[in-house]
RNA sequence: GGGGGCGUAGCUCAGUCCGGUAGAGCAACGGUCUUUUAAACCGUUGGCCGUGGGUUCAAAUCCCACCGCCCUCACCA
């Protein structure tokens, strides 16, 4: 039974506070990381003194002498334990180790017959015992429950999952730095709104209990970064969680991070250049080559990305035509798609979606969007029909939409009223103080959003979002 | 929500088709071993076979329901 296994170690546990220890540790100054120490080394000698601290990972004993790997997040270090040519008192300590105990360990170092540079251990320095046996240390962690579950095993057990999330701090840190060094200013706007806006999704409802209100998760940024560029902020962005109420997929989290960026005196096009350098940026430093695999294919994002206009793909696959309501109607009926009461713009974009946008592999934007199904963008002004809003599509997945923002309050109430009149586009009620906030002046503007999580699924090769997001949305379960 | 798949020791997995005493490797425990690399070798322990019901002389195995996870479709500015 696992409880043998706890039992055991507690006796360990039980052991080392005989021998004076605290199995939990102390403050443990002095420790390097492991890389470094390895880095130390020097050919010939062996008596260049370090002290690391990791996790025990293997442990393999040979009579008197016995060989541990120590883990740390930069990598792995062998320790080498003689217990007859050892201080007896740190001798004692070794017995009672169990594999995943966090140590301390201080030693010299010198490479083994085998070639591998080692601590010869001198003292060794509990930090943590573990109580709860680790996974199978050959096959490491593979039930995907578990990994999702429980994390830190994953973490621990299977390096490359280390990585893709260090790469993801690395993606965004650089996204960062790109965007301070375009003037852009980072902001933090409300997460929970008396009124969801900013996108058509069903919200999150909690709840403020002094002021007696139902308040509603954010589903996006967007109607209040826009109040900052009326209040004179001309270059802002955030790099925050969303939250839609929403089913799941290997695409979909119900939070996920998103990134809004802003920028006075622009428009869809200086949008378009941002996301291309934005996103090449991080392909360059994932491949300096610009090869970018992804579930099986290769992707340059070198700029610029091939543009596609909305209606001549839709003209091209959708197998109707675009003014043909009833036709619209009867195919989207025939392929089980809802047409119900809704506008027939949206049903064609949902054709759009299911016979045009998986022609596109990408990296590609597609452009000029029906204005019937942006009802915060800016419309041509020789056709308004059309607006000026992109997607960028790769493999398959949205990662960014953006668009000339519509700044005319009066156009903007309108669009906002002809939506709350089809229901079925979600909208709840009008943003009245957001209408407010544009009659005081909102400049043009390009507005961009990039899904996070999805930039760094494409750059992490990873299939599913819940392996870049740390803790995914998972159905609650007893402690195991 | 629909369809498909999976759930057996702490971990990784056989066994299920075709019902007949619950298996292996790793880990743990006890030995041998003074430079090993998934160390090796000898021995021991460890199971509500996801949960509940049914069929049967007998169920990990067949049937039903439920729980959880994965894939897929639907939903999804």
């Amino acid at each position: 039974m696992s409880d043998d296994l706890r039992q055991a170690r507690l006796k360990k546990l039980a052991a080392l506070r005989e021998l004076g220890l605290d199995p939990y540790g102390q403050r443990f100054p002095g420790a390097i990381p492991v890389r470094e120490a390895l880095g130390l080394f020097v050919e010939g000698r062996e008596d260049v003194a370090v002290t690391v601290a990791g996790r025990l990972m293997a442990l393999r004993k040979m009579g008197k002498a016995q060989f541990a790997d120590l883990h740390d997040i930069t990598g792995k270090i062998q320790v080498y334990v003689r217990e007859d040519k050892m201080d007896p008192a740190q001798a004692a300590r070794f017995p009672h180790l169990d594999l995943y105990d966090l140590l301390g360990v201080s030693g010299t170092l010198f490479r083994t017959r085998t070639g591998e540079v080692t601590i010869a251990a001198r003292e060794l320095t509990p930090l943590a015992k573990a109580l709860n046996p680790p996974p199978e240390k050959w096959h490491g962690l593979t039930d995907v429950e578990v990994r999702y579950r429980k994390r830190y095993l994953d973490l621990i057990a299977n390096p490359e999952v280390r990585e893709t999330f260090l790469r993801r701090t690395r993606i965004i840190a650089s996204i960062r730095r790109e965007l301070d060094a375009r003037g852009f200013v980072e902001v933090e706007t409300p997460m929970m709104h008396p009124i969801p806006g900013g996108a058509a999704a069903r919200p999150f409802i909690t709840h403020h209990n002094s002021l007696d209100m139902d308040l509603y998760l954010r589903i996006a940024p967007e109607l209040y970064l826009k109040r900052l560029l009326v209040g004179g902020f001309p270059k802002v962005y955030e790099i925050n969680r969303n939250f839609r109420n929403e089913g799941f997929s290997t695409k979909h989290n119900p939070e996920f991070t998103m990134m809004e960026v802003y920028e006075a005196l622009g428009d869809y096009s200086t949008m378009m250049e941002l996301t291309e350098q934005l996103v090449a940026t991080l392909a360059r430093e994932v491949s300096p080559a610009h090869r970018i695999p992804f579930d099986g294919a290769v992707y340059d994002f070198t700029p610029p990305w091939r543009r596609v206009a909305y209606m001549d793909l839709f003209r091209e696959h959708a197998g109707v035509a675009w003014g043909d309501a009833a036709a619209i109607r009867a195919k989207a009926a025939a392929a089980g798609l809802p047409t119900g009461s809704r506008p027939v713009e949206a049903v064609a974009n949902d054709l759009f979606e299911k016979y045009c946008e998986p022609t596109l592999t990408g990296p590609v934007f597609v452009i000029d969007y029906p204005t019937a199904i942006c009802p915060l963008t800016k419309a041509k002004r020789d056709r308004p029909e059309i607006c000026e809003r992109f997607e960028a599509h790769v493999a398959g997945m949205e990662i960014a939409n953006a668009f000339t923002e519509l700044n005319d309050p009066i156009d903007q109430r309108a669009r906002f009223e002809c939506q709350l009149a089809n229901k079925d586009e979600g909208m709840a009620r009008i943003d009245e103080n957001f209408l407010d906030a544009l009659g005081y002046g909102m400049p043009p503007a390009g507005g961009l959003g990039i899904g996070i999580d999805r930039v760094v699924m494409l750059l992490t090769n990873s299939k599913s979002i819940r392996d870049v997001i740390l803790f995914p949305m998972m159905r609650e379960q007893e402690a195991s």
